[in-house]
DNA sequence: GAAGTCAAACGGTTTC
DNA sequence: GAAACCGTTTGACTTC
């Protein structure tokens, strides 16, 4: 096993850095799936000196205990990897987000910095760690709902309605993935 | 190996 | 129009 293995924020930036003046450090490795957090780093790159990119270039690919690597696969093709935050890393952001569950910018630059994470690893944290919640919350209180209505003999109309409510929301955005030929459809309706 | 978890990406919306 | 958001999906990883 000889795959090329390397860390998945790397050859997004060297591009920046090539941009900058800094070259050979990285290959030239791309996928489209990154292109969003390597505008983040260029719009960041373009506030900050070269010395300083390179320092927090440098932590982006520690920071996660070298786990979050870019493998290429037997037919070339290129592999997403998982970054792993350590237990202090998770400990500090849920600290964080006990406290508060919107972070401004410089308290998230703050936060990311003193982790050695990305602003944009915060960020994605942050949001996921939202909707998790969310989620809980919601699935907690329709255990609830459940309870109450099936103690008044309401249970079906319950589920048939939330099961309504939670395709509705999960395919609003998507109305294509609506398959009216199917058999649940028309019965839901 | 199926199911669950988690970080990250994606697409659309909102806010400023 | 940029930035951040939400909800969903993807892909790696773990657990059983």
């Amino acid at each position: 096993m000889s795959e090329a293995v390397k860390p998945v924020t790397s050859f997004f930036i060297e591009d920046i850095l090539s941009s900058k003046g800094f070259k050979g450090k990285f290959s030239s490795l791309r996928t489209d799936r990154c292109s969003q957090r390597k505008e983040d780093l260029e719009r960041k790159s373009e506030q900050i000196s070269p010395q300083e990119y390179e320092k927090q270039t440098e932590s982006v690919d520690t920071s996660c205990c070298g786990s979050s690597q870019l493998t290429l696969n037997s037919t070339g093709k290129q592999k997403r990897s998982r970054a792993a935050f350590t237990h202090l890393q998770v400990l500090e952001l849920e600290k964080k987000f006990n406290h508060q569950k919107y972070l401004s910018a410089p308290e998230r630059a703050h936060l990311a910095s003193s982790l050695r994470l990305t602003e944009t690893q915060v960020k994605i944290w942050f949001q996921n760690r939202r909707y998790k919640t969310k989620r809980k919350q919601q699935t907690s209180e329709l255990c609830k709902d459940a309870y109450k209505a099936d103690s008044l003999g309401l249970r079906e109309d319950l589920v048939r309605s939330s099961l309504i409510t939670s395709f509705y929301k999960a395919y609003q955005y998507r109305p294509y993935l609506w398959d009216c030929s199917g058999s649940w459809a028309p019965a839901l309706w």
